[in-house]
DNA sequence: ATAAAAATCAGGCTTCTCCTGGTTGTCTCC
DNA sequence: GGAGACAACCAGGAGAAGCCTGATTTTTAT
């Protein structure tokens, strides 16, 4: 039987690509792509892959949530990261969430590959780029319990953070993840408490500094 | 005779997948593929490729003055832009530096190999999302030359984007430059309109990247 | 089992936003 | 030197969004 996979990116020509080269692969099957996080996490539900490639930005809600959602319902699912970045912020948080490999785009397709089959052998899997991060801040010392919104705030809150910072209005976030417009208020209450901050300026400065949005409107 | 097509891109295993892509065509033949514009540049001058697939954003040398230079000296070649973002300064200076086309990464496959065929026949295409873009700026009357911050808006819009990025509200913003909270609420319209822009979370992205304000809050 | 935390929602008041409109001063261009 | 364009300023008013308080249910942790 081969190996299901889900594509999650939200570049649909990049997500063609993939697909395109994994498919070479005999024992590969991509069963489903997904453009933001969210339909991610629904998707594993349906389609039960092993494995899932997953884009570490991507609108509505971000790969390292995604992720984290998906392995408290599925531990055994093997997530794999991809991204642009070597940004120690995001390799951190991307293997706290539970990510099995973490590969970066500039990598030859025959990493990937490979990555898939040792992350299936319970192994973990990292670009030469990004291992080399983690261990430095390893020898550096670095305090590893980088004091975030990862700590801080709560799933919900972060989720509700990510779409603020993405200019979504309250009632385009309670659309959003159906709720209503109240909690939603509710929840930004909550995160600006916490944080201690007072604008949607600011709050968008945060997030992009945590990673939860990009520069990119 | 085939066509004749490089591939210019950061990520490698970006490149791989569109070439993948491009070679299930049987008329489209992927001669080289380049990882950033200048390399891309000394390619043409040695491949002579009809078109060039070529990424916004690359490192040395970006897709757009990379555009500029090859046809100063190969005005025959045709280039595609494939870019990630809608941002108006990428769409605007990429067609002006003389690209035949500009497409977004979150296309189908389908629309670049149409792509493809216009740009030879000597037509323009560009993906619905970055046409809907310039019908706007057209419509709005927005001034088509690089719509910087520093252009686009004026002394005191600047001044007032500046503040709203920082986190002011449009009363602290009155108080500030010493105008009723009327005048700033018009201003802001202002500014919205001009960039095309909707929510305080991009304005302050916006701002971020103007340089207008920073990330610290 | 029990307490704490997270997630959900509502009422009612305040504030902000959005749209349309107007005035004044300055500049350029012919 | 007058017309037109633009910048900077302001207002009214409807509707949307925000803020504060308080409350219930579900989940998690001990």
């Amino acid at each position: 039987m081969s190996i299901k996979i889900i594509i999650a990116d939200d570049h649909q020509i990049v997500r063609q690509g993939l697909r395109t080269l994994l498919e070479k692969e005999p024992d590969l099957e991509v069963v489903a792509e997904a453009e933001d996080g969210r339909k991610t996490v629904s998707l594993v539900e349906e389609m039960h892959p092993q494995v899932v490639i997953m884009d570490v930005n991507m609108p509505e809600l971000n790969g390292i949530e995604a992720t984290r959602q998906i392995l408290t319902r599925h531990p055994g699912v093997k997530v794999i990261a991809l991204s642009m970045h070597t940004d120690r912020r995001f390799v951190l948080n991307m293997m706290r969430a539970g990510a099995s490999g973490y590969l970066l785009k500039d990598c030859a397709f025959e990493e990937l590959s490979q990555a898939i089959r040792l992350v299936l052998a319970n192994k973990t899997y990292l670009s030469p780029g990004v291992a080399e991060i983690i261990i430095q801040d390893y020898v550096r010392g670095i305090p590893q319990q980088a004091s975030s919104a990862f700590s801080v705030l709560t799933r919900r809150e972060r989720e509700v953070l990510q779409l603020m910072a993405e200019g979504k209005s309250t009632s385009q976030i309670a659309e959003a993840i159906h709720v209503s417009v109240k909690t939603v208020e509710t929840h930004r209450q909550q995160i600006m408490n916490k944080l201690g901050i007072r604008s949607i300026a600011e709050l968008t400065k945060y997030a992009i500094r945590e990673g939860l949005t990009s520069l990119e409107i």
